[in-house]
DNA sequence: CAGAAAGATAGATGACTGTCAACATAGACA
DNA sequence: TGTCTATGTTGACAGTCATCTATCTTTCTG
């Protein structure tokens, strides 16, 4: 998955279409469990931008497969990608996958936002 | 609630802690279903920044107490308020609200990302 | 090939969530 | 006061999700 949205204006100018919100609605629904978000950063602040699977499971108190569930909804939701090397899969952040994201958070809410049209 | 994160720096940079990521997983799951993704967007986009529930609701094919439902979620994230005004109650976009959760993915990814401290 | 280690998958289960119909509440107005 | 309109709340139900244990796959090493 790739969370191309056709594009990325913030949603505070103009309302989404029901499909954006679908596919959008995915993203962030990844990213609303606790677990998930400190996968997300424990990957992106590791050294190399990358962690095994090894690096991740001591630092919760769920068990492995837990957390191989979590990473592949996260990987799913275009968040993540996966290499295997040797024995070890490792993780890494997507390039842009949370900028996506970022971008449609960015709200100029300070001041009034008139009607899109 | 307010969404006070004690801060806000990009968690690709540092690890989240476990109670961080509790509070930010509470407003990502705000936004993890679309039609609450499309009332924030029609509520921020909407004439005056604001909207009452009667301008949000033909938009939908929930019901009305779906819709308030849905409203209450958001407002309990820390991500609306709301205001009655006479027979209506009128929602409008928190400030800032949107932008602690931009500021949080805001990821530098593109970078390689060396291990915190 | 056997055994070990890393990680993924399958199935089960309890908890949570989105939805609706029914009812309750608040304000406007006769 | 009573009634109408706009919203919110309650209770129920079906579907989804986070989690576990058990098992499987892949890879390395004798």
């Amino acid at each position: 998955m790739e969370l191309d949205l056709g594009c990325c204006s913030p949603m505070v100018r103009e309302p989404l279409s029901a499909k954006q919100a679908a596919r959008l609605a995915g993203a962030f629904k990844a990213l609303g469990d606790p677990v998930r978000l400190r996968l997300l950063s424990l990957i992106a602040s590791h050294a190399g931008g990358e962690a095994c699977v090894c690096d991740l499971t001591g630092e919760f108190d769920v068990s492995q497969p837990t957390i191989s569930h979590h990473l592949k909804v996260l990987r799913e939701a275009g968040l993540l990608t996966s290499q295997r090397r040797a024995t070890w899969v490792y993780y890494r952040v997507q390039p842009g996958g949370l900028a996506v994201l970022a971008q449609l958070l960015a709200a100029p809410v300070a001041e009034p936002v008139r009607a899109a049209g």
